[in-house]
DNA sequence: TTGTAGGCGTTATCAG
DNA sequence: CTGATAACGCCTACAA
């Protein structure tokens, strides 16, 4: 039933030698010779033994990728991202889920490691340092995506849109269109880049502008919707002057904060301006349409495959430690100008 | 650097046969034996090379899954079940992306068999003979989920959710609520599962009902947001009797409903209800919040790789044909009883 | 340009 | 209970 490379040699009447060489185009071998084999290898529907290959080559043409969560539609995104280079490169996925935990990721290290992956992509929660050394002495390479190292180590290729500069630009946008009292509703405290990053950038765009803002306008979700509706809560019910806009860390959450202030008969936006983050996809059929800052994160799949090829072609390849992929503010009806 | 099996043989002093019966516990070895090899093996940190492996057992402990779209929520949910049993399993998950083309899912089928998979979970968009013919001739163990064949093929085991009962379901709880005048927004005509089937539902429900209603009715999206909007456009610009209810064949698509409706200044559910289907994410966040059929996709995965390791287990053991996922009629704020 | 043969790291089949 | 040793299917010096 099934067929081997011997059973090709001896029906071309050639030695298993030449078969390989044809099948890899590996070395010089007669037009007509390769032709028989040719020949011999469609009729029997000759297909190379993936695994007896990988031991000799040590490659196995999988790449692995680790996300928190794959039912989550940006890692969904992401994952597209990656599958549409892994094809084109004749490469195939294997995707594993972390749960966010660094327990899990750990030992998804070394499952990945067992199953001979050429590569890994790796998106993280929060890849402090113990996690990088442990990344460091596999064999595969490994590229962080979404999420950087969170310690400051500069030893593993990332790519990653910048969090600090995204919601930088978008609290930005909001002072540009005259809000001064803006509140903040972000992500967990541990999260590395999606959490303590874009409060950073938060920060930082109301520092470069003299706003100061209380203690009480910044609250921290974990990206669910109930999380978001809490948040908003929280700063409505505990601030005697409420902001007129709020930064919310991403698009369901904004959604969330959006439906406690309908709630509340506050209108959005005449009342509160709402700003998401992300621009998912169903950030454009809520009612209001949100604004927000969209970030590809098929893009970013792309580019981290991209790179993590590189790093399988030629571990020593000139590639920048850190890329971003770049990421827009989309005007749409949740915030309005106001004075 | 990497260790092999024969490494540990020669440092604990005994064959590579014992070595490899302390592994995989495949033979009594003497407690003594066990316990020196375990040793060694801990403290090399050796774990055997599973190409090596496979080459002789014909097992590379993977399935394969092939989605249409991994970045659709939908299918998220569905790996996100299959992969939470795969762990449980001691499998690991390869997932592949079909963009819903039967040109690429024969491909698929191919190169998941390059890969030497244990197992393959399939979630078509038209499963008909000549695909199902392919998939019997591969000599993995195949298991249907989301769709069924198209065709009245009964050689391949398949989880689904129930496609007509679940739609019969839904619109017989817009008859409960007095609704008789009812429209219909579908899926692609060549979707068999989710889009014929859903159709047959709704026929299904009215006939059983003696309700009658014009073709001008009935629409078929593709379950964009896009087609949803101009869906429910024609129906509301070419028909001079409106319906009171739309069975709307996904969230979205549902959502897009609304949105058109609310433009054209009807109000929903007052004027005109609305049922989706899937209970999406989203589907609670939206306002009016969605009255919905809910399925389960995650369960749906659950089930399809509960049977797959059955089958994988056992080629021969007892499986019903197909099995069925439950669903459930979900009221929310879109519908309205009347009369 | 072609063929022979050794080896990749395991498991499985024999003897002992 | 333990140990040689032949597969598994392929690649790759090395020789011819």
């Amino acid at each position: 039933m099934k067929v081997t490379i011997e059973d090709i040699a001896k029906e071309a009447n050639v030695s298993i030698a030449t078969v390989s060489r044809v099948i890899n185009n590996t070395k010089a071998v007669s037009p007509e010779l390769r032709e028989r084999v040719h020949e011999v290898i469609r009729k029997r529907n000759f297909r190379p033994n993936p695994l007896a290959k990988g031991l000799i080559t040590n490659r196995t043409n999988i790449i692995g990728i680790v996300v928190p969560d794959i039912s989550n539609p940006i890692f969904g995104a992401l994952t597209k991202g990656i599958n549409n280079i892994c094809e084109q490169q004749g490469y195939t996925l294997m995707v594993c889920e972390s749960g966010g935990q660094r327990e899990k990721e750990l030992e998804l290290l070394e499952i990945l490691a067992d199953k001979k992956v050429d590569g890994l992509l790796f998106a993280g929660v929060d890849v402090n340092h113990s996690l990088v050394k442990e990344m460091k002495i596999k064999d595969y390479p490994i590229v962080l995506v979404t999420q950087e190292a969170s310690e400051g180590d500069e030893e593993i290729k990332t790519v990653v849109h910048d969090n600090v500069k995204a919601t930088y630009d978008a609290v930005s946008f909001l002072i540009n269109n005259g809000h001064k009292k803006i509140a903040f509703i972000g992500g967990p405290e541990n999260d590395y880049s999606s959490g303590q990053k874009r409060l950073k950038g938060f920060q930082l765009a109301l520092k470069e502008n003299n706003i100061e803002v209380p203690e009480s306008y910044i609250e921290h979700g974990n990206f669910t919707f109930q999380s978001g509706f809490e948040s908003m809560k929280k700063i409505y019910e505990e601030n005697s002057v409420l902001p007129t806009a709020v930064m919310v860390c991403n698009d369901i959450m904004a959604i969330a904060a959006i439906r406690f202030l309908e709630n509340a008969n506050m209108s959005v936006p005449h009342d509160i301006s709402i700003m998401g983050f992300d621009d998912s996809e169903y950030a454009n059929y809520f009612s209001p349409e949100l604004s927000t800052v969209r970030i590809s994160y098929f893009d970013e799949g792309v580019k981290a495959a991209k790179t993590l090829f590189k790093l399988i072609d030629d571990q020593y390849s000139i590639i920048p430690n850190t890329q971003f992929i770049s990421h827009k503010i989309i005007r749409r009806n949740s915030v309005r100008p106001i004075e």
